[in-house]
DNA sequence: GCCAACGTTGGC
DNA sequence: GCCAACGTTGGC
């Protein structure tokens, strides 16, 4: 089981709003960025958990965790002229695009903002504070447990 | 709203 | 294949 960081814009599609899909459960669609779509498509696996970040706010911060419940597929909305998401170079045998499906888990206690992370020597490597564009990122074992406990969760 | 960082595009 | 121009992201 591995572990990511999912940026979204709580203006687009917040952590609230996955709490009130049917199931709990969304598709993660819209990425269109090579190298987050390659994570998608590549390494994204069933059981992965995922630390959902609220970015391009007043106070961006990982709110809460998700689970992915279903693996890299094509991203149909690249094909689907009516969404904003449309890509004319995407087809049904090229679709260029993929998503994964992820599942509500819980909110954190606390949300970790970014000013903690950027403020905590022991999460300089993550991605998000030297590439903070990169919507899918990987996230370590260490920096997601060290993550849920500056969130207010206990972790084992 | 500004701007730095960075990804993509396209001319050559 | 290089690189300048351009567009987007996202923190502030």
């Amino acid at each position: 089981m591995a572990f990511w960081l999912f940026k979204t814009e709580p203006g687009c599609f917040s952590f609230d709003d996955l709490r009130n899909c049917p199931d709990m459960t969304e598709h993660w669609d819209g990425v269109r960025n090579f190298q987050a779509r390659n994570f998608l498509r590549d390494q994204v696996q069933v059981g992965d958990r995922v630390l959902f970040y609220h970015s391009n706010i007043p106070e961006p911060a990982v709110v809460g965790l998700a689970e992915v419940v279903r693996a890299g597929y094509p991203d149909f909305t690249a094909l689907d002229p009516d969404s904003e998401h449309f890509d004319p170079k995407a087809s049904p045998q090229n679709p260029i695009w993929y998503m994964v499906d992820v599942r509500y888990l819980e909110a954190l206690p606390r949300p970790v903002t970014l000013e903690r992370i950027k403020t905590n020597p022991l999460l300089a490597a993550m991605p998000l504070v030297s590439r903070s564009r990169l919507s899918i990122q990987p996230v370590t074992a260490d920096q997601w447990h060290m993550i849920l406990s500056m969130g207010g969760m206990k972790t084992p």
